[in-house]
DNA sequence: CAGCGTAATTTTGAATTCATAATTAAGTCA
DNA sequence: TGACTTAATTATGAATTCAAAATTACGCTG
């Protein structure tokens, strides 16, 4: 039985909204706070032994940030992945995953695309086990290293927060055979031309896979939605 | 004279923290808040009228927009346009812009072309009479009439977050006679791929355009640091 | 007992209060 | 006078309080 977990213990780090913001990120990406539903300002302060307001002060940030809704006098509710959504955010993505690719050649170093390449092996492996959560897990990471290559903050930070809205919904997705059979190939590219620092190539490739995602996503959100309407 | 100006008057619509996060923005953007100023949490409090609750959760947005920092227990201050940010931004923004145009390619109406060949015509007249002032304005509202054709909320959101970022530094950046008369030529060349409905070429010139923006903004940039450095 | 209207309860938004950290001012000693 | 210490003041972060709005519960009527 779980006891005296994280949520008794008082939060210190930096100030109170940040921790929150973080806190709350992973509930609503992780689904616990699942996506439509009311944010229970109440319970949350009593989980986190908090007021209300720092808590308040966070839902305001979430809420600039997409991962919630404020409805005036009726508080605060998780926004839900919409097809519209997806079909908004994966193009933008694309163009900032592009650019992070085109800027990770001009300035990844050798060391760095070892790890990336140790990390595409991971996956690799993860593939042949079909161990859909780690092969998650691991292509996150890959995607971050290439961004953080870039040396553009302003760059991470942006391509984070949409990513972020994605998150539940591609981590839902199941993907079908064909889908993660096709993936694995891309990111074969990407590799590859994140090795030969052939940027123009590199951004195509990654501009490509996240079209292909989109789709991939949009597919899956139609089908549980069909299945929702004959529910 | 003027007199009863905004500040007295209580502010009422949607939610409080919302509306001071707009008039907050505005205060920094045209530098009224000075950048690298302390944000006057009191002072403000009493221009808007309001307690320091709502206050300070606009503040932690806008620190999430980075448009001021949190220092804890120092407080807010206003960010400063740096170099190395703008060398940041002006990237991201470039691609972004790019996406929109070729978007807007795909989208824009006869009516919303015309709507932008008008706004075009106005610039023109302002170079003519070279009033930067009203140049810059219609500037902006011709970038925000392509950023809206594209159809893509969450587009229009990120840009305009990081135009807003830059708006204090493009705003104080005179142009050299030069830089503005290049500018005027590349948004000829933005109005005709616009009408041609050339996504490509459209997003390619956007792209440039965005790029010699961040090339002149740093140049003023180093000629006023260098300035300060001998002061 | 279904539908409507009213009162009690809960929740929200924002002001106020309070403990603590940071800053400023005052006082001490060389 | 000028550096250093310590006390007073102020500002910050967060909890609490309070008024207003929304929700729920209750009772009345037909």
């Amino acid at each position: 039985m779980m006891h005296a977990t994280q949520s008794v213990q008082t939060i210190t780090r930096k100030s109170l909204h940040h921790e929150l913001v973080d806190r709350l990120q992973t509930l609503i990406i992780n689904a616990e706070l699942a996506p439509g539903s009311k944010v229970p300002e109440k319970v949350l302060c009593d989980q986190f032994g908090v007021s209300r307001t720092p808590l308040r002060e966070a839902l305001k940030v979430l809420a600039s940030d997409g991962l919630v809704r404020l409805e005036p006098n009726r508080g605060a509710w998780v926004t839900q992945v919409t097809e519209e959504e997806v079909e908004e955010v994966f193009p933008v993505l694309g163009a900032l995953e592009a650019l992070s690719g085109e800027l990770a050649c001009k300035h990844i170093t050798d060391p760095e695309i070892e790890e990336v390449r140790a990390l595409h092996d991971q996956m690799m492996q993860s593939y042949e086990n079909r161990d859909l959560d780690a092969y998650f897990s691991i292509n996150q990471k890959i995607h971050r290293a290439i961004l953080l290559a870039a040396r553009n903050r302003t760059l991470t930070t942006s391509c984070q927060a949409l990513s972020l809205r994605m998150q539940r919904a591609r981590y839902l997705a199941n993907m079908t055979e064909g889908r993660w059979y096709d993936a694995v190939q891309e990111h074969e590219k990407i590799l590859e031309f994140l090795i030969a620092r052939d940027g123009a190539n590199l951004a195509s490739t990654l501009l490509q896979h996240m079209d292909a995602k989109r789709a991939s996503v949009v597919k899956w959100l139609q089908t549980r939605e069909a299945a929702t309407d004959v529910q």
